[in-house]
DNA sequence: CTCTATTTGTACGTATGTATG
DNA sequence: TCATACATACGTACAAATAGA
């Protein structure tokens, strides 16, 4: 495991900044514009990493307002 | 739920493949340039729908030669 | 209600790298 | 070395939703 990808290590950084308490549940991400110019990728990167983590549940995006991080298992909960 | 995103569409169906029995574990998927074609998308959209089954442990992609339908959990399971 | 700004979501296209055969 | 095929990465345009004025 040479190097990491990078969209695999901005959503691990992003995971462990919830670990690590600095993003608290319902608490809202860094824009898309925002992480591209923090970590210098392109916006597909950003993108990669933030749509790993809302399938694994990790956050979630809402259209119109941004990424928040889930609560604990508020992940598929339906309805 | 007026209309669902393409790459939603593809993973949905792939997935079907799978639990009608279609695909089996161990079987091959269409390399992404025949799903391309045969879903007329680009290659985003059919890289996005199996990143998403990969992520959600359903397929696993193989460097170099293509990307296959996991046995049962065989998601993370480390050595 | 309309207009504007912000931000996520979807979608297309392309180039390069890496790994298998 | 060459062919095939996945993986990573960059850039852009348009659509849709939310919020504020």
């Amino acid at each position: 495991m040479p190097v990491k990808p990078k969209w695999q290590q901005i959503a691990d950084h992003i995971r462990s900044q919830i670990e690590s308490g600095e993003l608290g549940p319902g608490d809202r991400l860094p824009s898309t514009a925002q992480l591209r110019d923090q970590y210098k990728v392109s916006t597909t990167v950003v993108r990669q990493a933030v749509l790993v983590l809302q399938t694994q549940g990790v956050v979630q995006g809402v259209h119109g307002l941004g990424v928040f991080v889930a609560d604990q298992d508020e992940t598929a909960g339906g309805s």
